[in-house]
DNA sequence: CTTAGGG
DNA sequence: CCCTAAG
């Protein structure tokens, strides 16, 4: 959006802006960028958890244009692609964007006027929120996309600690989904990839992840200038506009964000001799704990609700998955329990043992909502009765 | 799409 | 985790 003419290098006189002192000459362009981009991400990551970047585009976007009236990312970008969406991106530059509502709206024009698919629902649209990277990386059938893959995952490989929600948002891909349609109904991508480069930049505020990625960016940001352009991702509308819109209705505690650079995907042999992905994201205690909570306030079985209240944050992690995590929790709570000195000993329980506290809660909830495992309950009730009021309880009447 | 279960 | 059947 903030995309402008990149020839304009008025800006120079600026150059103290974000307590960044620019240089006027040949690395005006570097500087650029990264001023724009500490500037994204300190706005956003200041502001993300109440209004949000709503206002944030509306200021920077005026910055922009007062100071510059050129946009660092036009300039790398602009090369590849963008020569109509110039012109009107330099217009909605200049007359200073309008408030939200406003602003959804042209997007959602774009939207229908590209894809004329769904573009209203929020809810829907909502888990696309991170989906952009993740088409990248997934390159497979796509015509303009061949050897990305190598690009987008880059930094990972790089072990430089370098991570980027661009190449960390991996959606569980379902393949199918709605959006391999889409690429059908839109062959030609010119602005596109422009506005994708945007929302490459933006993705990065709701990232939150403190400082680091402050400094990640920058770091990064010369030569990864080129990689939007390569990756051009087909439905980026979607996600500038979902952006905001999650924005605005989520105000609840994300810190899901954690670890979203590693994407451990392993290709599974299938009967049908399709070969199918197999995504692992080792849960969180965070999520476990956040999921916990949920199926405190809303009941086991509201996923959905959990999903999208608790979960928010969590583009990954379907109401499936949270679903599927409880019937483990369910299982480890209760296994562990009779146990409760065997397990300190036993092995390294790879990857988090999930704190005894959180477990005996989920104990403590799935009797509560009448969840108890049949058999598992049986042996319980016969041989302990220890801490459990066990048996009739409240069953509250949740589900 | 959301749930519930099985694999 | 994935897939599928049901609502």
């Amino acid at each position: 959006m903030g995309l402008t003419n990149s020839c304009d290098f008025s800006c120079t006189t600026f150059i103290i802006r974000d307590n960044v002192v620019m240089k006027k000459g040949e690395e005006q362009i570097c500087h650029r960028v990264k001023s724009r981009i500490s500037a994204d991400t300190e706005n956003g990551v200041a502001n993300s958890n109440s209004r949000g970047s709503l206002s944030d585009h509306d200021n920077r976007i005026k910055d922009d244009s007062d100071l510059s009236g050129a946009d660092v990312s036009s300039s790398a970008f602009e090369s590849c692609n963008v020569t109509k969406d110039l012109n009107t991106e330099q217009i909605t530059a200049k007359r200073a964007r309008k408030p939200t509502k406003r602003y959804i709206e042209e997007l959602s024009e774009i939207e229908s006027r590209e894809t004329s698919e769904k573009l209203a629902l929020p809810d829907k649209i909502s888990r696309y929120q991170f989906a952009c990277p993740e088409t990248h990386i997934r390159p497979t059938k796509n015509v303009r996309s061949n050897a990305r893959p190598l690009v987008t995952r880059q930094d990972s490989l790089g072990g430089s600690g370098v991570q980027i929600p661009f190449v960390s948002r991996i959606r569980r891909s379902r393949p199918r989904e709605n959006f391999m349609p889409l690429l059908k109904l839109q062959p030609s991508g010119m602005d596109m990839a422009t506005r994708q480069v945007r929302s490459a930049f933006d993705i990065s505020g709701p990232q939150e992840d403190d400082k680091r990625n402050n400094d990640l960016i920058k770091t990064r940001s010369p030569g990864w200038t080129q990689q939007p352009l390569i990756a051009a991702c087909e439905k980026d509308e979607h996600y500038s506009g979902m952006k905001i819109v999650e924005l605005e209705n989520d105000v609840e505690v994300n810190d899901c964000s954690e670890d979203n650079s590693d994407e451990n995907v392993v290709t599974v042999p299938t009967q049908k001799g399709g070969m199918r992905r197999k995504h692992h994201r080792p849960w969180t205690i965070n999520e476990v704990v956040k999921l916990v909570e949920g199926v405190a306030r809303y009941g086991a079985g509201r996923w959905s609700e959990i999903k999208r209240l608790a979960f928010s944050s969590c583009p990954y992690r379907t109401s499936v998955d949270l679903k599927d995590k409880w019937r483990n929790l369910l299982k480890a709570s209760f296994v562990q329990l009779p146990a409760e000195k065997g397990i300190l000993n036993s092995r390294k329980q790879a990857s988090v043992p999930i704190p005894a506290p959180i477990l005996s809660r989920v104990r403590e909830l799935a009797d509560m909502q009448g969840q108890i495992p049949p058999v598992i309950s049986a042996c319980k009730s016969s041989g302990h009765s220890s801490s459990d009021r066990s048996v009739h309880e409240a069953r509250s009447g949740f589900l």
